[in-house]
DNA sequence: CCGATTTAAATCGTTCGCGATATATTGGCA
DNA sequence: TGCCAATATATCGCGAACGATTTAAATCGG
């Protein structure tokens, strides 16, 4: 079945990943961390990182709190809103940009496939990812057990 | 990137699962290793299985413990090598197969798509997969765009 | 202005996934 | 036979993921 293809080739990834990211001191969930973080115009929230990365709190919380022992962010209370924790990068943080440079090119040229066709599959998966986290059920078959009390 | 679509397809795919798994007590590596033991003629071996799941010893010796200590498998050194374990289904377990029947059917209603979409990108994910657990790559009918150095 | 509700993070416990290492059994070979 | 490499499993530690719960701050309703 696909689920477990989806399973095993993200295994698979982030094996792959392993050396390319092991020299900066990052995992692979972490790096992805650091890329919304990179690309974000403002200091995110950690809701705000979790929203593009579909991680929680309690799976970002103790990510995050790595990331700022290793140097590479800082985690500040916002002002405004004393609930919300603001993400800046360090200079570490801001440098270790460049070292990751050649990551992509890495990545893509172990998949063996063209960029088409990986776009092309990432729009696919996309799209199944999105409806399974969304329970746009038409017909739930669930049985009804428990429904009051 | 595709990278990030397989990663979080994968997350959102257990998290399908685990409404339809946790009335059994299953989660879903659990539930993928049962269906590799359900499927097979004989008692397999851990790295029987780990070939099949791509897992390894260290992550499957401590989820088959579970699935014992649940009552759903034995674990038996094999006599004829006692290197090997056998692992071999209880009635518990036998019996909660059938409890399972329903599970693909849920799934692929999920996924909101038809069969054939689904066969097709199976097989593009497993053939990705497959590539990135291959780093020595010699590129079947790929062009030698640098592959070495 | 105040209690109730909502929201954002954090914490806790369990289960993976895997690198590194340990232990034990087997097989080969002098 | 005795030693050594190969093989199979187990163990350990760390970093995810996530459900469930907790804490604290903000917001809402009266």
């Amino acid at each position: 079945m696909v689920c477990f293809s989806l399973y095993s080739a993200a295994n698979a990834m982030q094996q792959a990943y392993r050396p390319l990211l092991e020299d900066l001191g990052l995992t692979y969930p972490q790096y992805l961390v650091l890329c919304t973080i990179w690309t974000a115009r403002n200091p995110l929230t950690v809701k705000g990182i979790g929203q593009q990365v579909h991680l929680d709190s309690s799976t970002l919380t103790p990510l995050l709190k790595r990331l700022e022992a290793s140097g590479l962010v800082i985690r500040t209370r916002d002002p405004e809103d004393e609930r919300q924790v603001r993400i800046t990068l360090t200079e570490a943080g801001h440098a270790l940009r460049d070292r990751t440079a050649h990551i992509p090119a890495c990545m893509l040229e172990k998949t063996g496939l063209d960029i088409d066709t990986l776009v092309q599959l990432q729009t696919q998966i996309s799209a199944l990812a999105a409806r399974l986290r969304n329970p746009t059920d038409t017909a739930p078959a669930k049985p009804p057990r428990a429904a009051n009390i």
